[in-house]
DNA sequence: CGTAGAGTGTCAGCGTGGTGACACAGTTCC
DNA sequence: GGAACTGTGTCACCACGCTGACACTCTACG
C-alpha cells in the first residue's frame, strides 16, 4: 500500500496532508517554524504506508531502510527475542524512527515492528537525504526532534538506574502514559522494558492497584494517582 | 580562566585551534565537510575554559549554561547524589554537552561535574544559536552529533535491560574503554553507572580478573580479553 | 615524610526479584 | 458458539545482588 506524488499531475492530497502533520509533529515547532516550500518539498517525498500486526518496519543489522513516522498505532523498538527481549521504547502518534541509521550511515541496533495495525509515512534514504541537505529549515528542525529522543533516552536511563522495580515501574508508567493516563501495553512487554519479569512485573502492578494508584485490565492500565506514583519514583 | 576572540585584533589562535579541532570532532567529518568559513565562524566564538575538579560545568534544573566541547580529563553526567547517585555517562576527549538544553528550551535534567583537571572549548547559548540557526552546514554536522549520542544512550539502555550484572559490566567495559583497553573509572563510577553497589561491582570485576579477562588496578582497568568479555555479554 | 582522603577488598545476613510452572480470563476469528 | 491464542494471576523455591561494616592500600599534597 503506497501512494506517492506524481509530479506534473499536482499534490496527491494525502502527502500533503501529511506534510501538514508533520511540519505540527516533528521538532519543536514554536523556535523553528517550517516554510511554505519546506512543507511542499515534504508533500513531494512522503509516502504513506499501512503496516499489520507483527510486520517489520526495519530489523537490526540491515541496511537502513529509511525513515518513518508512525500517524496511528504502537510500533516496538526491540533488541533480541523471547525471553531476552529487550524493549527499547514504544512508538506511537507523532514519533519518528529510522533516520538516526542514515545520518550514521550504520545498520540499525534494534528492529522496529509494529504491534497494533499502524499507519505511517515514510521518506526512503535518498528523499531524506535530499531534504536534510537541501532544507536548512528541516534539517534545524529534526535537530530538535533527535534531542528530543536524547533527553527521552535518558530520561529511560536514569529511570532503570535507580531504585526498586516498585519505583521503576512507576516512573515507566508516568513516561508512557498517553493524555488520560492511559497506558496500552501488555504485562510482559513493561517488563521488557525495565529489564524484568512478568511475574515480577505483575506482583508489582497488584501491589499498586491495591494501593489505590491504577486500575490494571486487559493490556491495559489506567493511572489513578499521578501524584502518589510520583511518590514512589 | 576565559580566552575570547576579540573582532579587529585578528583571531585568538588558541581559539583557531580550538575551531579545527571541533571541525575535525564534532559530528562526522566523512558525510558533512565544514568549509573555510563555517570554521572562521566557530573560531569567533569559542572560548577556552579550564576546570578544577569537582567543578560543576551545569546543574540539573538550572537555566541552560551553554555547550561544553571536552578537549581532554573526564566530565561526569549524573543525576542524585550520594548513595543514589546515577551515572548516565561519561565525557571524554570529543565529546559534547550541554546543546540539548538549548536546543528544547529547557533545563538540562542532570549535573555535570569535572571529575580531573578538565580543559574544555565553550559556546554561550546565544552564540550556539546563532552558528546553528545561520551556518547550515555545522546545523547539518551537529545532527550527526547528536544522533551519535543518541545512539550511544540507546546502546547504554540495551546494556541495562539485559542478563546479569557480570554480562552488564562487561559490556560497560566494552563500551568505556579507550583506544588501549584501558577504563580510568573508579569502581564506584562503574556501579552507578550500572544502577548497582559497589561491593557487588568489586566481586564482579575480581571474578573478571581471575579469569584473565581484565586487570585491576587504582581507578584503572585493562581489558586483556575483549573476546572472552564479548561472550559474556 | 607523614597524614588525610579517596579507593579497594571482603564478609555474613538478608531480601527482592528470577525461575518454571500451571490455571484461568479476555480476545479474535472462523 | 467454540477453538486457538494471547494475556493475566499466582505459587514455592532459589539465587543474585544489596546492606552495612571494617580493614587495608594507594595517591595527593602540605
Amino acid at each position: 500500500m503506497v501512494t506517492q506524488f506524481l509530479p506534473g499531475r499536482g499534490p496527491d492530497p494525502a502527502a500533503v496532508r501529511g506534510a501538514a502533520w508533520v511540519a505540527r509533529c516533528v521538532g519543536r515547532g514554536e523556535t523553528v517554524p517550517l516554510g511554505p516550500e519546506d512543507v511542499a518539498a515534504l508533500a513531494g517525498s512522503l509516502q504513506t504506508r499501512s503496516l499489520q500486526p507483527g510486520q517489520v518496519l526495519f530489523a537490526a543489522g540491515t541496511g537502513p531502510a529509511g525513515v518513518w513516522l508512525v500517524r496511528s498505532g504502537q510500533v516496538e523498538l526491540a533488541v533480541g527475542s523471547g525471553r531476552r527481549r529487550a524493549v527499547l521504547a514504544m512508538l506511537g502518534e507523532g514519533d519518528v524512527d529510522g533516520d538516526i541509521p542514515l545520518l550514521l550511515r550504520m545498520p540499525p541496533p534494534y528492529t522496529a515492528r509494529a504491534v497494533d495495525r499502524v499507519e505511517c509515512l515514510f521518506l526512503s534514504p535518498e528523499e531524506f537525504d535530499r531534504l536534510i541537505t537541501s532544507r536548512g529549515q528541516l534539517a534545524r528542525r529534526w535537530l530538535t526532534s533527535v534531542a528530543a529522543r536524547l533527553a527521552s533516552s535518558q530520561g529511560r536511563l536514569v529511570g532503570l538506574l535507580g531504585g526498586t522495580l516498585t519505583a521503576q515501574t512507576a516512573r515507566l508508567l508516568l513516561d508512557e502514559a498517553d493524555r488520560d493516563g492511559r497506558i496500552a501495553l501488555s504485562q510482559a512487554t513493561i517488563a521488557a522494558m525495565l529489564g524484568a519479569r512478568r511475574p515480577s512485573v505483575n506482583k508489582v502492578l497488584g501491589e499498586l492497584a491495591n494501593a489505590g494508584l491504577i486500575e490494571v485490565s486487559y493490556r491495559s492500565i489506567r493511572l489513578l494517582d499521578t501524584k502518589g506514583l510520583g511518590a514512589l519514583a
